[in-house]
Order: C-alpha cells, then structure tokens, then sequence
DNA sequence: TCATAAACGAGACGGTACGTCTCGTCTTGTG
DNA sequence: CACAAGACGAGACGTACCGTCTCGTTTATGA
C-alpha cells in the first residue's frame, strides 16, 4: 500500500519515550506558524512553544529551520487529493483542477505552496518535496489521460505530465502573482483550456 | 530635450549632491545580493559593502530591507519587454512568450520572480509592484488582442487580460515549481495553447 | 603618575555613542556576578541584565565571557593597597601584611581571587592580570626593601620579592586552602615570619 | 571459597554487575579530563566518552559533575606522601616539602590542586576532601615536630598545623600565583623558612 | 542452574547558557 | 545637511552541556 510508517523520518530505532507524539505536534506546530506568518516570521522557538515542547529538541532531531520545515512541509503534501476516473474526461479533469483550487483557497495551502515556493531554491530537502509532490500528482493523473487516449479522446501522443502543468498552472498562477480570487470558475476554466490544448495535440511528449 | 530623469521612480525631493549616484548603486547591489543569494540571505549591510555607501544611508532612505528590495524589484521590473503588434497574432503571442521565457531564464529574472512570489504576501509594496508589473503587461497585449479581435481571429469577448495569464502561467509555472528548464519550446508551446483556449471562447471577460 | 585613562582597554577611536559608561556598568556587574556567585555561575546574560544592557554589547567589546572577566578582574586589581614607608620595617611589613588580609577578607576580594586562580591557567589574559598585579606589587615594597638594607636590617643580597611571597603566601594559603578565618593574628605573624627569612638570609636573589 | 573480591577500591553495596571496574576507569577519567582542560571545560558527557562508558551511569552513580570531580579528587589525594621521621628535623622537613613540590610538579597535582581550589567554595563535598587532605598531612608531621620538640629543637608550643601551614604555603603559592616553576631550591627555601619561623617561636598555638 | 535484582547502554527530552548573526535605531563626527 | 562610522537594543539561530527519564539488555549472585 502507499502506507507509510507514522514514523517515517526520524524514529530511528527505540525511543526512550514519545517520539512519534513529539514529532507530530511539532510538524503541526510548523505549519501553523507558517500559515499565520510565512517562512522569513517562523522561529524555531516559536515551534517549539507551540508545540510545547522544547526548541533543543527540534535541533536535536532537525538540525535546523531549513530541515525541520521542509519535513513539515512533505508531510502536509502527503495529505493527497482524491481523484476518480469516471471515464468522463472533461469532468474528471474539472474534479482534478478543483481539487487543487480547493486546497489552494485555504489559508493552509496557500501558506504552504508560497512556503514552498519560496524556499525551494537553495533547499535540496524543499526541492526533494516538490519533486515528489508532482511526481505523486503526475501518478495520479497518468491512468486518466491513458483512459481517454484509450477511447481516442485525446491525441495519442499526450503527455500525463504537461496536461497536469497546464491544468494547475492557471491556478497556481493566480494564486502566486495576482489578487484574484481562486473559485470554481478559475479551476473549470483551467481545466477546459488544459483539455482544449490537449487535444489540439499541443500537450505531447517532447 | 536635454532632460535626463536618471531618478525614475522615487527621486525623493531633490537630490541634494550625490543622491542619484547613490540610490542606483544600492539598488543595483540589490539585485545582484538577490541573485546572488536570494531574498532570505540578502542583508542591508552587505548590500551597504557592495554599493561602497553606509548602511545608515539605506536605512534613512529605504527604512527598511523590504522597502528596499520592493524598490529595487519595482526598478528591475521597469526593464519592460518590448513587444510587437505585426498583425499576425500567432508570431505575436510567439514572440510574447519568448520574452516573458527569455527574462526568467536569465539568472537574474529568475532571481527577482523568486524574491518577490516570495516576499509578496506581507509586503503591500510588492504587492503593488506586482499589480503595477502585470498592468503593463496587460498595457501590452491589450491592443494586440483587440487587433485580432477586431480581424475576427478571436472571439469579440476575448480578455486580454486572461490571454495574458494563460500565456505566462505555464512558463513561470516551469520555473517555479519543477525543474526543467525554459526553452524555446516551452514559449511556443504556452502561446499556442494560450490561443487555443481563446479561440475555444475560453478566455472571455468575467 | 599612576593615573590611567579610564577608558584604558575598549575605547577604541572615539565612539559614535556610550561606550565608556557602558563599559563601566558592565565591568562593575561582572564583579558583583562574581562575588554572588563564583566564576562558573557567572553568566554572560545575567551580567548583561544586571548592568542594564544587552547581551549583545558585551560579546561586541568583549569577545566571549573570559575575557570579559580578565578585563573586569584586571580593573579590580588595580585598585591598589595603600603602603607606606616609615623606616620600621617591623611596622611596614605588618601594615602591609594587614593591607593583603583586609583586602582578602572581603567577600569581594576573596571572590576576585578565587576567580582568578580557577581561570588562570588557560587564559592568556588572566595570566597577564596576575602577572601585573604582582608586579605592582613587588614595586610598592621594592622601595621598603631597600631602606631597611640601607639600615642594615636586612641582608644586603634581599630579594624584595621573595619577601612579598613570604608575606602573601600564608594568608592567601589559609584563604584557599583552609576554613580558618583570616585575622590580624594571620598578618601579624606572616610578616614575622617573612622578616624573620629573610633576616636569616633565606630571601636572597636566585 | 568461591569468593572473588573483583571489588577492590570500594565494594558499594551489591554488584548486580561490573561496578569496581567501572567506577576506576570513570575515576580515572575524570582525573585524565581534569588534568587536560581543567574543570570547567571537563564534561560528563567527555568523561563518559573517554572511559568508554554510558554518561547515565555516570549520573546513576555519582548524582551530578561535582560529586563526580571531589570523588575522582578524593581517590588522587589518597595517594600518600611518605614521609619519615629520621629525627633530623632539618633534613625531614626538607624532605617534606620536596615531596610536596614533586607532587605539585606533575601535570597532574597541579591540575587536581587547581580544580581542587576552583570549586571548593560552593561545594560542600570538595571542602571536605580538602580537609580530609589536610588533616593526613598534619597527621603526618605531627609526630615529626614532638619528636623535635622532645629534643628542644623547637619550642614547646609549636603548632604542627602551622609548621605543616608555612612549609606548603610557599609552594602552593607559587604554583597557583606566579609562573616561576618549582624546583628543589624552592622546596629547601621553604623548609628553612618554616623551621626558622617555628623556631623564632612564631608557629605556636592560638 | 536459573530467576532476579542491580548495573549498564541507549537515547529522547527539558532546560540553561554560550556565542553568532542580522535588523533597525541612535549618536557622534566630518566634509 | 548628507553621509561615514559605529555603538547599541532586540531577538533568532544553532551548539554544548547538564541532569532526568524510560526502556531494554547484561551480569553476578543466591535460592
């Protein structure tokens, strides 16, 4: 299965105590500051008074600000998006781009992917996250496109992976460079333009 | 005329001696700080060293890093791209997209995008200097579009405004948040979808 | 004369602000630090609350906490015994003695001791302190010395040092060394003791 | 019988495992850290590391680093000088005091007398090493200055304690006060010193 | 010989202090 | 008056130890 263990990063062998417990409330505390404050306004100490634990026992198990949010961050993308293949192309892809309008309109997301966004240059541990992150999406898109390029719905030759670019770029876009908004209709019409440039056999591999 | 205007955008009140001199000094150590090491790491006083001034000079003029660095963003992204209107709206587009894809290719552009995604929520001063940037891109293409419109290459409703975003979002998209690199073929293939979608009647207004 | 700058050790150039009162109000918290609580309890940051100013500022001018303490220390020294040469070198040595015992039995002057003792080996600084502080030392009885060589009471071949040792020795001996209180009794009979060497020609040079 | 006696120094209670052992090597290392960096920059955790045993033992056995140093201290001061009584008061007292010089010569007495003097104020169990110390010291002349006095070598009130107090206090001082070295002229100045103080009648009770 | 109790290993944790790094304010002096 | 120089307050960062606790393992002994 896609289970991981809860204790996946640093539970090394045998805790002398509350490890697993330590570490969650901690992550949650990371990203509760990052959403009220943003990354350069998120202390450590402030983590740790948060989670109510104690700032040496983030740098004993982190190292630092850098690791500490990245893991919080992996964490919060591994919540997934649930998408179904109906077999309806149109409203499979609308689904999808809702979803990602959806989690991109809470305060949460929005903090995490600017978090993200703003870090991940210069961050191996960031860039890793995001490059799963997607990876993880492109997985999930990958059987649908397959299925409509099955019932000859879209080109042969469409790419999973740029469909998914095209579909969340709108979006994201809005989210990172304008004050729009995010609504239902922004997702829908990213979803339709992604579709329509698909099957105009723009979206192709290479 | 003889005018010289070297003070574009905040010439204070009135440069007094070397005003001028200094202000594009310490806005040029802005960016190359920002480039060099991006927002988090650029300090006030290592932008001080490298533009040979005082740290108190910037203080007394900018107040603060974020003032600053809006100042120095609001300048850079002043550099606008020069665009055509041949009448062929495909080059059009073409050439748009490679000018937005050629600007955040260069290490500095990409640098800047960074910084100000990053700083922007939080700081009014970039949020306006974002506003004020993608005005002007909107400026551009505004005419462009109405030509088209007005040929009947797209429909009468068509929002400049949102070809425009359709054009960008997938190129600053790639640059944000994967990374594969920006190539030619990724402009073509963002102008192509971008008018894709607008013939489709995907992007009107509202 | 004697006199020093008292801005003797940090007042670099010329300050662009408090630097001598600052650094008086820091160096008399550390000695108040010291007394209270001995040179391993001495924390930097409560020095920097009780002197009323920022922990910052005093790892600014001082560099880390031993060499905070040399220079607290080395300032305490100078504050000098007062001794006097009567010609009765029964009664100088006795004066003297007393001087060193009085000095000692504050709770003051035995914290300063005590201090300087556990942290000399190892540190540069507080090596140079005691050294010039017994210098000092050495010349204020220097002068003594002679005259009562002069007045044959002494061997000629004294050295004026040695006797200094001989007088210092048992006091500062009993401080550290045991729990017996130091009494005038003590001083009296150190200097006995001392002029009683050195009479029998046990003080010489080499 | 079956006996094994493993147990050497001080058999504790029950020996549910390798105890002796381990409390000589921890000793021993902490004596080891001691002499190569002195008090304050030994650490549990190094002692621990170096007697290659777990630092919870350490706190198991010995409740904190300063019981731990006065019980290293204690075992070290435990080594005895031998010292005999050859009825040549003279020649003993020498004898005394160079072997109070050599003892205070290796790396390793001075370091213990400095940690020794470093943390007896404040530490209940470090003063009373320090007297358990000297108590054995001047249970050793004692016999030595009555048999002296038995043959009217020295007056009939002669403290021991203060002929013990004015052989040691020269050395001591000039270990812990100065930085001339100790050598055997030092040792014999001392015991001359000390014998002709005593004989002068200065070293006498009250 | 085998169960048991003490000693031990391993390591997470709370806590204090250290020393470093910026930011932004303020003071003083100089051209 | 603009600027250089720099002291200072504020506060976060990351490190080193201290001493406590829990859990699991080893080992000597006594039944």
């Amino acid at each position: 299965m896609l289970q991981r263990k809860v204790d996946g990063v640093s539970g090394t062998t045998r805790p002398g105590g509350r490890t697993a417990e330590t570490r969650s409330k901690v992550l949650a505390a990371v990203l509760a500051e990052l959403i009220d404050s943003g990354y350069g306004r998120t202390s450590v100490e402030g983590v740790a008074e948060r989670a109510g634990i104690h700032k040496t026992t983030i740098y004993r198990r982190w190292g630092n600000k850098e690791r500490l949010v990245a893991e919080a961050l992996e964490n919060a993308a591994d919540v997934r998006t649930e998408v179904v293949d109906t077999g309806d192309i149109d409203a499979d892809m609308r689904t999808l781009a809702r979803a990602v309008t959806a989690t991109l309109s809470t305060h949460e997301g929005a903090a995490t992917v600017r978090a993200i966004v703003a870090e991940a240059p210069g961050s191996p541990q960031l860039a890793a996250v995001m490059s799963g992150f997607w990876a993880a999406r492109r997985a999930q898109i990958g059987p649908i496109i397959e299925h409509a390029i099955a019932r000859k719905q879209l080109p042969a030759t469409t790419d999973p992976s740029e469909v998914m670019k095209y579909v969340a770029a709108p979006i994201y876009y809005q989210l990172l460079m304008s004050d729009e908004p995010l609504t239902e209709a922004t997702a829908d019409r990213a979803a339709a333009a992604a579709l329509t440039a698909a099957r105009a056999g723009l979206l192709t591999h290479g």
